[in-house]
RNA sequence: GCCCCCGUAGCUCAGUCCGGAUUAGAGCAACGGGCUUCUAUCCCGUCGGUCGCAGGUUCGAAUCCUGUCGGGGGCACCA
């Protein structure tokens, strides 16, 4: 690629001129501004000073040295401001670009930078007492957009949720659907929602009410993910954990490392040590675990299997990453390896006006609803176009809406615009040519050339919002990219009088490399690429 | 009290991790243009910001550091 070039001549001058040292890593970025060229460097301005030398000058000397090296595409090296190095590419590293998108297709843009690495992502991991709601939306969405990276860029990827199948939720929640098939009210601490209720009539009389809420509740949220695209490698029980003696294990290894004590009763582990405000139960003085200890055992568990670790926690999670990090320390392995990404909590409004998420009336909004109101695709792209840290508002009348205020529309409107343009050509009797025999030298129009050079970030963008665990990064660039194809189609016309066969062919070529471009990106956020709307 | 996230245009948000280019971006909203060729769910333009505030570091700060104000979340022998 024409980006390590650049980086490798870059290094390869700096010796040569005897800068000591080079840095580790040198980083080429894309100018903010065209006449600033296609990439630029500012080594100059950062090693000029440990060097001992004037940056504009270092720079001057390089680019003597660059300019001797001859770079294919690499059309002028010019020195700017207080010492960037900026080089302008010849249009022929476009065309390079069209055939190589259209030859890999759906790999386009994919890299082997994670081969070897297993990443296990364990996200969503609702207790199996009842549907998904809106909470559960943005895990479910960020968690399988972050393991669609990783695939991309190369990692072995297990997609896992995690089921609390026992303790006294369940109980509680069994003792619910008795209470409402008896015609009662629930217990204080059961649960109070409608959906209880509809439940109940469906409980027959000669089954475990527990056992047969579980598999209801987790068949119920299994189908929801699935509309969402959501499907898991991995259901992991709690029960079958508690059951392996995984957890009896973590407990002995962790008395053995001395990290735990006794104390009125109770087993604790010493978190404070790894930076936690208190120490933590592990056993209660009743003998039973508290929520983190069989949570320990899991987390050892899918160690055995995975390289590394990432957790999709919602906000209100925060608290336990410091004690989960900390008892995997004193298992041994290493905390970084246990990656905890934090999701904000999502303000949920219809028309400005915000819906109130209470368990405790039993008012949620489930995710199911959700999608009945704006579609699968809608609800996918909506959670994956923000930053996790950014408390999202999510307005579902404006998500609901097929007009221009909503992005998703815009994007995919693209796509099957490209797709009508190829069907227009075929009704028209045009045979399509190889793009090995195509003419690209006839795209000049700056629509074409920006729609490219657009196109041709979509690499860097997908190393980048993997390694940042930042699928919004893609959502954005999809946004910025569906508007150089809009342009390009309104300003530039592939089949029509005045348009050469050498220009059609040339063209359509490029429609079907962005149609690429667009079907790699909706793919890594799980939303369809329709050939029409 | 302690910990985490956020504060950028009227609204919703990118950009901040890893500092750069005397013009900080996008969409929506507002206003004004554009359909005799695949095309109006679209395209073009205008308006709009002391990047919460105050210090500091730097040749250079929305970006790094400190403090501060405002909003959200968390601080259980609950899950």
């Amino acid at each position: 690629m024409i980006r390590d070039q650049l980086i490798s001549a870059l290094r390869t001058g700096l010796e040569v001129l005897g800068v000591s040292p080079v840095p580790d890593t040198i980083e080429i970025e894309r100018p903010a501004r065209r006449e600033h060229g296609d990439w630029s460097s500012n080594v100059a301005l950062s090693t000029a000073k440990r060097a001992g030398r004037n940056p504009r000058e270092l720079a001057a000397e390089l680019v003597t040295k660059l300019e001797e090296a001859r770079l294919p595409h690499v059309e002028k090296i010019e020195i700017a401001g207080p010492g960037f190095v900026n080089f302008h590419l010849a249009d022929t590293h476009l065309y390079e670009l069209v055939r190589e998108v259209v030859a890999q297709r759906r790999d386009f843009a994919s890299s082997d930078v994670g081969s070897g690495t297993h990443i296990n992502v364990e996200f969503v991991s609702a207790n199996p007492t009842g549907p998904l709601h809106a909470g559960h939306a943005r895990g479910a969405v960020v968690g399988d957009n972050i393991a669609n990276l990783l695939e991309k860029t190369g990692h072995e990827v297990t997609r896992e949720f995690y089921v609390n199948d026992r303790g006294v939720q369940m109980q509680y929640f069994a003792d619910s659907l008795r209470a409402r098939k008896a015609g009662q009210e629930p217990p204080e601490d059961g649960y109070h929602g409608q959906y209880i209720i509809d439940w109940a009539t469906h409980l027959p009389d000669d089954v475990d009410a527990l056992e047969w809420g579980y598999a209801h509740a987790k068949a119920d949220q299994s189908e929801v993910l699935g509309r969402l695209g959501v499907e898991f490698e991995r259901w992991s029980s709690e029960r079958r954990i508690v059951d392996s003696g995984k957890v009896t294990d973590a407990l002995d290894r962790l008395d053995a490392s001395g990290h735990t004590f006794t104390e009125e009763g109770a087993k604790w582990l010493r978190t404070t040590e790894f930076g936690d405000d208190k120490d933590r139960v592990l056993v209660k003085s009743d003998g039973s675990y508290t929520y983190l200890t069989p949570d320990i055992g899991y987390h050892d568990d899918k160690f055995d299997r995975a390289d590394q670790l990432i957790n999709i926690w919602g906000a209100d999670h925060h608290g336990y990453i410091n004690r989960m990090k900390a008892a995997m320390s004193f298992l041994g392995h290493d905390p970084d390896d246990l990656e905890i990404i934090v999701t904000q909590l999502v303000k949920l409004v219809r028309n400005g006006e915000e819906v109130q998420l209470s368990k405790r009336t039993g008012d949620i909004i489930e995710l199911r609803d959700i999608i009945d109101e704006i579609g699968p695709d809608a609800t996918r792209f909506t959670y994956s176009l923000q930053s996790v840290d950014s408390r999202q508002t999510f307005d579902l009348a404006l998500a609901a809406s097929q007009g221009m205020d909503n992005p998703v529309y815009y994007v995919q409107m693209a796509h099957a615009r490209l797709c009508g343009v190829q069907r227009n050509a075929a009704e028209a009797g045009i045979e399509l040519q190889p793009v090995a025999s195509v003419d690209l030298t006839q795209l000049t129009h700056e629509r074409e050339l920006e729609l490219l050079r657009q196109l041709s970030e979509l690499p860097d963008i997908v190393q980048i919002a993997a390694a940042d665990r930042a699928p919004h990064r893609i959502t954005t660039w999809l946004r910025d990219f569906a508007g150089s194809v809009h342009g390009f189609y309104h300003d530039c016309y592939v089949v029509g009088d005045g348009i050469s066969p050498e220009l059609t062919q040339a063209r359509l070529a490029l429609c079907d490399a962005a149609k690429v471009g667009l079907q790699v990106g909706l793919d890594l956020i799980g939303v369809t690429a329709p050939e029409s709307m």
